[in-house]
DNA sequence: AGCCTCCCCGCTCATATGAGCACCATCGGA
DNA sequence: TCCGATGGTGCTCATATGAGCGGGGAGGCT
């Protein structure tokens, strides 16, 4: 079975490039070879299953769509696009994923949905990147966290994208994280901060910020105090989505830090119908595998060097 | 038409790697990706035309499938094997083509079979590589050309065929060429030969050799004298098939020195369902299409270079 | 030889598929 | 505003295709 004569395998590769090629049926094939269409259908079985066919999927572009499939499939994601480029500094990274992710929002948001923004510098990436987008109201999803490194803020991010869009934007000045309870539940209740959140609810399509849970893999992480890092990092936190803290099962974990946080609850996201995320570098590793256990992610924009730590690391 | 958005690349990527990869059927594939099965055929049209998958047929072995392919198509031959070799030095390469035809002629000769062996170095060394062939009459095509740098001659070739196949030989002692027709006329006469010729028109399958013709390019030209080597080019006469010289229109060519070959002539030739062919070495390009034209051969075994020249010489 | 087994072949019939068509939404221009 | 062009969608129906079956030939064993 293994072993066939030259003849055979000429035979056989022949009527799989009438086939797969040009195109033609079994029947045409089988008139043409002057065999029956069954014996043709074996040649072509045992041609694919000896591997003497072999089908490629790619294209002519940055994307890696053997990869992207791998990774949806594997992680059980609505969408996931891998970026195949080579690992290069990370503004430029940021640039390159910015642009694949703007491009899929252009395509997949519709004037039916409502668009909601966390803060990270990846979605400012994101909209920079962005040209198009049907005219939807545009929700800020969190406070904003002003970074000497970052000159675009939350605010500014949304406004932008819903002015490109040409719909209404939903936006406040607070910031992400508030020293106490007490003041963030104030600021939620500002005019611009409740209307926001009202629009929560409403919210069909987001993209957020996704971070590890260590110093300097999330913005967050290092604008908040030392012992609410820490107590959250006790409470097995690997990952913060915009502010929505999970641990490794997936799960959001509460706590005090959590009520001093300005920004869309583990509730209001699950909601969500579509969440995307734009992670990169391969510390993320364990908080993207976190953040789509929780079910809270089910979209993500990434380079295939993490693609890769995924689906390597799936048990 | 031609850009799509990331999402709807990764989802025909999805689509085809379904289909072609996992072998689902459309419906299935329809049935989970929640669409109609005419929209996933689409996709896969779209798929196929704008190159996102691509085939290949390719397979680990010293044939180039794809290559004898398209010299079969090319040429219209029944049987052509390209093998896939680095242009080493001749008797390697004579051994290479060797193993592939001995590999072929096990293949398709049935017990229903007559075979004729012609003489060539090519044809030789296809016999010390043949190790398995069904019980058939095996029949010497032509005399025998005593050359110092070739130990089997005519007659050896096919007692060892015959040994192998276990079939009767018909052999005979004569010369390839005799200095007059008359010499050659008696020499058809001896039992043996005309035995041999007897059994000419019941030949199924042949291997023969083919030259062109020029110096160091036919044996047979090498052995002939000048002056009859000079008519028959003047004739234009291109190439010898064992004996039988066609010119480039793939006329066979008759002529005095026709008349003192011992050989199958071109008529009786002509009554064989398969001729094959080993030419080698980029010079014997004209003698190929002449003899490929004249129908007289049809299966060359051959290596990529020739086959490559082929193909891009036909106009 | 006689028997058995395996394998190769081509059949039937249910299902999958493709070609062509009609419908509908969208969009640009009169 | 209306109209025609355009492209995208899913339908019908004829055709192509696959799964499973039985016949028969080749080869091995007793």
């Amino acid at each position: 079975m293994e072993s066939f004569g030259p003849a055979q395998l000429v035979l056989t590769a022949s009527i799989a490039r009438r086939y797969y090629v040009d195109g033609r049926s079994k029947v045409e094939i089988a008139d043409e070879f002057r065999l029956s269409r069954f014996k043709v259908a074996r040649l072509l079985d045992q041609a694919r299953s000896s591997g003497l066919v072999r089908i490629e999927i790619s294209h002519p572009g940055a994307i890696d769509l053997e990869l992207s499939v791998q990774l949806q499939e594997a992680l059980g994601l609505r969408r996931a696009i891998v970026v195949d480029t080579p690992e290069v500094d990370e503004p430029a990274l940021r640039t390159q994923l910015g642009k694949a992710a703007a491009d899929l929002l252009s395509e997949i948001v519709t004037a039916e949905d409502v668009l909601g923004l966390a803060w990270a510098r990846a979605v400012t990436a994101m909209t920079e990147q962005l040209t198009t987008l049907a005219p939807v109201p545009v929700v800020q999803l969190t406070g904003a966290l002003t970074r000497p490194d970052v000159e675009a803020n939350s605010v500014e991010l949304v406004r932008h994208t819903a002015r490109l869009s040409g719909g209404p934007a939903y936006l406040f000045y607070a910031p992400l994280v508030v020293p106490d309870a007490a003041t963030a539940r104030a600021l939620r209740q500002q005019p611009e901060v409740a209307e926001a959140i009202s629009h929560f609810d409403s919210v069909s399509k987001a993209v957020v910020g996704l971070g590890s849970w260590a110093a300097g893999q999330s913005t967050l992480y290092d604008a908040m105090d030392e012992k609410a890092c820490e107590q959250l990092e006790k409470r097995g936190v690997v990952a913060d989505i915009s502010g929505v803290f999970v641990d490794a099962d997936g799960e959001p974990v509460q706590s005090r830090v959590t009520d001093r946080v300005i920004a869309i609850n583990a509730e209001q996201m699950d909601k969500i119908d579509e969440v995307i995320a734009i992670p990169y570098g391969l510390a993320k590793v364990a908080a993207v595998r976190a953040a789509v256990r929780s079910g809270l992610v089910n979209g993500i924009v990434t380079h295939a060097p993490l693609a890769k730590a995924l689906l390597n690391e799936t048990n």
